[in-house]
RNA sequence: GCUCCGGUAGUAUAGUCCGGUCAAGUAUAACGGCCUCUCGAGCCGUGGACCCGGGUUCGAAUCCCGGCCGGAGCACCA
């Protein structure tokens, strides 16, 4: 204590935080938050901080005794430059691999069945484990996991369309592998397993297997001597049993507490007459299930890190055994949790019947979260991968919202997009008493002129001086009496009269501020000849129909505008009409 | 039921391993203001969270125990 009160430098240090942290807490200072910071300088003081937590609860008291502004004072005065720290703007990026130093190459993998287009649910895994190839310098491999011909059966389209999904998420893939492509690699490892008696062929019905194995009791197959198994294992390929009559299955623990770990399930009978294989038809019997093909392909591969979603954590626990068997090297995984989209369909199985049933247009249709409908919707792929990056690898589900996506897009959409005109809801309005010829020029981009401008003239005509312009119904269907409204770059103008099918106004003044002043309505208008038919295909699959301006003719599908004052919308067609699926606001 | 994971604002995330600079940072959404010839962008500001209960400790988002809630697996699917 008394050692404590003589250092100068430590009294000075204590009272400093504590008046920082009273003007920072209405002038009440606590003792714990000053214990914190002053240890973390001094950590010496750990050993005798009884004494200083006295000292400190002293100084406490005192201070807390003084008003604010006397608090505030005498911080300006003694310690001027003490306050406020600034804002710390970062960029969240991957947590590190673990164990990248034990591997010379990181190798990763995205090992899809191609029963389906991809959607958002796969994100995850396509992006984290291509991200982390790329951030170490590795390698991407795709790896179709195409090995159940008859549930999930793989369908042929999907293959190419998973390709050009990686592709346009800019995820390049390095090596590429099909497992239907490779049965004799995994029989070959079967029969090894067979031959060590690592591995047995099991003819239980299902029921009765699972019923002993439930109860921890091996069943009478798993004692087969290894001659005997091989032998089944020959008849099993040779097709002398139908499907279901054998497996083979991987011995493990029959005690292991979690019943699925239990002599899994390694291969199976498919009958390939009856339920071809779209790549390899009826030319393979027997097919490795997952923990079989994924296991024994993953070491292979030399895949060092695997990421994959939290459902395969059993399947982690399944494979050690073999990869004990072969003396391989489990490699590292990360398993991330679920990621949902609120209100987004992400089930395969149901994709798949919505759009045979035909709730949906298609594959691309904009209610669904499939990567084509994100793209038609003009999601731009950097804006997932993103959103991505920032949720990370941790293992608890996420729900995550249109808003978030949208806000990474826009943020990319914003710098580079034009911008034109766009009315829905059009009616005729038509001004008089223009004065004279305007030249309306619009910048394409507010804040980078040098995109460019669009120009429209307007010239009045007839012995009033009418000039007719689209405008949205919406924009003005509101006591408009005695107000001026603005066309926007052009003039202002007052009502006189909206009639069902048009509206009669009269010019009131060119000045820009004027309107400001009077606080007008701002609003895009089309001149009446000057539009093009356009229609935006909403996120739940409505339509909006309505004018574009005729500056948009010459837009190229693919191409992604914001429509001012409506929203962010990708061009689909542009043909005589113009058709664009709208993105966000 | 059994076996595993998780739980920080509306949403997402940092911090958790190794207790103290965290009376909790950031993004987005919300709200207010400024700016802008868009309702977009930008700028400034406001409000908002450690699942609950015990314990250990001078001190717990962080460690321990118990509970609650959520998710996944328990397929001859992947």
């Amino acid at each position: 204590m008394l050692i404590l009160d003589k250092d100068k430098e430590l009294s000075e240090i204590i009272q400093k935080v504590t008046f920082l942290n009273a003007i920072k807490h209405n002038g009440k200072a606590q003792s714990s938050a000053i214990i914190g910071k002053i240890i973390v300088e001094y950590p010496d003081l750990k050993k005798r901080i009884k004494d200083l937590s006295n000292l400190i609860d002293k100084t406490v008291l005192e201070i807390n005794l003084l008003s604010i502004e006397e608090q505030t004072q005498i911080v300006k005065k003694r310690w001027p430059n003490a306050d406020k720290k600034e804002k710390i703007k970062e960029k969240r990026k991957l947590p590190p691999l673990k164990s990248v130093d034990e591997y010379s190459k990181i190798i990763t993998r995205f090992s899809p069945n191609p029963d389906c287009v991809l959607h958002l649910g796969s994100a995850r895994a396509i992006i984290l484990s291509h991200e982390y190839a790329r951030k170490y310098g590795g390698k991407f491999i795709l790896r179709f996991e195409d090995t159940d011909p008859k549930v999930k059966k793989p369908i042929i389209e999907f293959y190419d369309s998973i390709r050009k999904d990686l592709e346009w998420l800019g995820c390049v893939i390095d090596e590429e592998y099909i497992q239907s492509d490779r049965l004799p690699i995994y029989y070959d490892y079967a029969e090894k397993l067979l031959s060590k008696g690592q591995a047995y062929v099991c003819k239980c019905v299902p029921d009765d297997f699972r019923k002993k194995i439930n109860q921890k009791k091996e069943c009478k197959c798993r004692s087969f001597s290894v001659k005997k198994n091989l032998k089944h294992w020959n008849l099993m390929l040779e097709g002398a049993y139908a499907e279901g009559e054998a497996i083979v299955r991987i011995k493990t623990d029959i005690y292991h507490p979690n019943p699925a770990v239990r002599d899994w399930p390694a291969l199976r009978i498919i009958n390939t007459n009856k339920s071809p294989h779209p790549r390899t038809g009826n030319k393979y019997r027997v097919w490795p299930l997952y923990n079989m093909a994924a296991g024994i392909d993953d070491h292979l591969m030399g895949i060092t890190h695997i990421i994959r979603g939290k459902e395969h954590l059993t399947n982690m626990v399944r494979q050690k055994y073999m990869y004990e068997y072969f003396a391989w090297d489990y490699p590292e995984t990360i398993h991330y949790g679920r990621l949902k989209i609120t209100g987004a369909l992400l089930s395969k199985s149901k994709i798949i019947k919505g759009v045979k049933d035909g709730d949906y247009y298609g594959w691309d249709d904009p209610r669904l979260a499939t990567f084509e409908a994100l793209k038609k919707r003009g999601i731009q792929p950097e804006s997932i991968k993103k959103m991505i990056i920032d949720v990370g690898p941790k293992t608890a589900d996420v729900t995550l919202s249109w808003e978030n996506l949208y806000s990474y897009n826009r943020k990319f959409l914003d710098p580079k997009t034009n911008r034109y005109f766009l009315v829905l809801n059009p009616i005729l309005l038509t001004v008089k008493f223009v004065p004279r010829i305007f030249e309306a020029t619009l910048k394409l981009h507010p804040q980078n002129p040098d995109i460019g401008f669009r120009t429209y003239k307007i010239i009045p005509e007839g012995n009033q001086n009418q000039v007719s312009f689209w405008i949205d119904k919406n924009d003005v269907k509101n006591s408009f009496k005695d107000k001026i409204f603005r066309l926007m770059e052009l003039f202002n103008f007052r009502i006189d009269q909206i009639n069902d099918n048009d509206i009669k106004a009269s010019y009131v003044s060119e000045s820009y501020k004027e309107a400001k002043k009077l606080r007008s309505k701002f609003i895009h208008w089309i001149c009446q000849n000057a539009n093009i038919p356009c229609v935006v295909i909403m996120p739940d699959a409505s339509i909006n129909n309505g004018f574009a301006e005729s500056a948009c003719k010459n837009l190229k599908p693919n191409t992604i505008i914001q429509f001012e004052r409506f929203g962010f919308v990708r061009v689909d067609q542009n043909e005589g009409k113009l058709v664009t699926y709208y993105s966000h606001k």
